[in-house]
DNA sequence: GTGAAAGCGCTAACAT
DNA sequence: ATGTTAGCGCTTTCAC
């Protein structure tokens, strides 16, 4: 029993295949007496057009597709090493995303299809994806760029935060140095503190250095010594790592800085504990920030000030982006940068 | 420019497309030689295989599917009501359940398709997921019964939740009734509690209902007066109609309850703070429990008992179930119920 | 190890 | 409003 195919339901309801094609495409071009007969042959076969024959035909799927890393979630692993309750509470970067990806996509009448990347091969995920949609978002970092180059050519493809890699592709990132920069102004005018430190990422990661250019920034407009590089830099940017960064800025001689910048709130999360294991005191002795706007920062003590990123819109405007050059295969590849809002909470001083 | 074909590729590398076509699906069954021209002239060509008609010809596709409801999801509005700030904070319950299956998919080498129901016509999202997977699962009151009826006859699925409307599909529930009887239990045996109320839902909602249910068969264990109906009903179980329940049951002349038991959490989170607002001290004078173990039920002050659902495990199995069937065709049509696990917080007067 | 040929189930002209 | 006829781009025997 292999499964009908139009040509049952044609025959079982006396039409031909063209018919029984239209029944389902464009029910009103068929007089209504035709479509129940041939709806009626359907259900009694159980007859579901098939997705594939309909693709190949049409050269269109009706699908958008994310590619994602297998956990370059800065909060996957360090959740876990947190709070394993806490696990199943908190979004993760790519559930944020695949909301709003899919919301963006139910409107224009599109599914979503996800995939998080694996290793390579020619046949990896992406490759997969890549064949099973109309166009797609990738997470940077997730796809080797030589795929992107060879996939980009045959159909839309946006890059969602990190580089620009790809200078054909649309690319969406949110505003990283600018947040940092606004957030690092905030410590030194509306608090007046002036020693302050940066502790950041690898240095490929273009975010986390992205957000100590803006602090940079901040810091040259204020007057104050612009370092060169970040105070220290941690691998992985959890909170283990955050706290062994809190401790060893502690422990270095010189005078105390007043306030320490995180490039993310995991590693200002740590330092907060950290910190409240030597006694020192936030943010009366030391102000502590960090970046992205995780969940937890709102309940650790004290609560976390930082840079909230809109992480469900960078998926929304993913869609309107595809969408977009889906019907207009010539537009101008564009960088869109989305902006982010400083979060004051109790870690500076302030709420 | 169309986009390039195994024709194309097998003329630009000198081979047949049997060959183009080997070197993507079983690389080891190709000279290396021959491999490598084949890869590079794709290159060149910048050819991606298509999906479709992979899938049409080996009728498979790699990909599982998810439907949900567009938002059945309890706390989906009621997080907006509650707590703006927490909107992008807390995990709805299709996002769980999209990670557990992503997870569990990608292990199998699955990629996930995942579509909202919109309203129906033959051609409703569902069809459409329908024909482009191999198998895939469905929240209840998610897809009419009959399409599932039809579908159900030519691939797997698996319905998530909600009753059992067609018996011979895979179906995966959680133990509503067996959590709500231990956490009965736990009010009286424990917290030596006599005089308690239960919140229902609509009836309509089967999990209300079983968890009503549990509330009874535990009355009765301990020789407690046993209701035939909830003392009240909220036909959307949000926080503000539990916080109208709350005040009703306050209201009512008669003994005042000792304990008010709700349907779900978001109703007892409503509940606490009409609680609260009528100086009814929790758990002194009044015990709440809920049921899901939403996260807001950790932050709200007392810290809400609760029972909690697996919820991604809901997904992980789904997937390894769709998994098991379309290995192996002629298995019995399974019902699976994943245990749940009472959490004892402050409302209860535990922790 | 590689090639030739026959579909897979549909849509898209074009007829009628 | 409905039927006819080509493909869509691949996988799959079966030869060689």
């Amino acid at each position: 029993m292999s499964a009908p195919t139009v040509y049952d339901v044609a025959e079982r309801s006396g039409v031909s295949i063209a018919t029984v094609s239209r029944v389902y495409r464009t029910p009103e071009s068929v007089r209504a007496q035709t479509r129940e007969r041939v709806l009626e042959a359907a259900r009694e076969l159980g007859y579901v057009p098939s997705g594939n024959a309909r693709g190949l035909a049409s050269r269109t799927t009706g699908v958008l597709g994310l590619c994602f890393p297998d956990y370059a979630d800065p909060d996957a692993e360090a959740d876990a090493e947190a709070d394993s309750d806490a696990d199943d509470a908190v979004m993760l970067y790519s559930d944020q995303i695949i909301r709003g990806m899919e919301r963006a996509a139910r409107r224009h009448g599109y599914a979503l299809l996800i995939a998080a990347s694996l290793e390579g091969g020619p046949e990896s995920l992406v490759a997969k994806v890549a064949g099973r949609v109309d166009g797609f978002a990738v997470l940077a970092q997730t796809v080797p760029t030589e795929d992107l180059e060879v996939i980009s050519r045959r159909l839309p493809v946006v890059m969602l935060a990190g580089p620009r890699e790809i200078d054909h592709l649309d690319h969406i990132v949110v505003a990283n140095a600018d947040g940092e920069r606004e957030l690092t102004r905030h410590l030194i005018e509306d608090h007046g503190l002036r020693r302050l430190v940066f502790v950041g990422g690898d240095t490929d990661s273009p975010d986390a250095e992205a957000r100590f250019r803006g602090f940079q920034e901040a810091c040259r407009d204020a007057g104050l010594p612009v370092p060169d590089e970040p105070a220290l830099r941690t691998t992985m940017m959890k909170q283990a790592e955050g706290a062994r960064a809190a401790e060893a800025l502690l422990d270095r001689r010189g005078e105390r800085p007043e306030a320490m910048l995180f490039a993310n709130d995991q590693m200002a999360v740590g330092a907060l504990r950290a910190l409240a294991r030597r006694g020192v005191r936030v943010p009366q002795e030391m102000a502590v920030t960090g970046f992205d706007g995780i969940p937890l920062g709102r309940i650790v003590q004290p609560s976390l000030t930082t840079v909230r990123q809109p992480i469900r819109r960078l998926g929304e405007q993913a869609v309107e982006l595809l969408v977009q050059r889906l019907s207009d295969t010539g537009r101008e590849p564009v960088s869109l940068t989305l902006p982010v809002s400083v979060v004051r909470r109790a870690s500076c001083g302030c709420g």
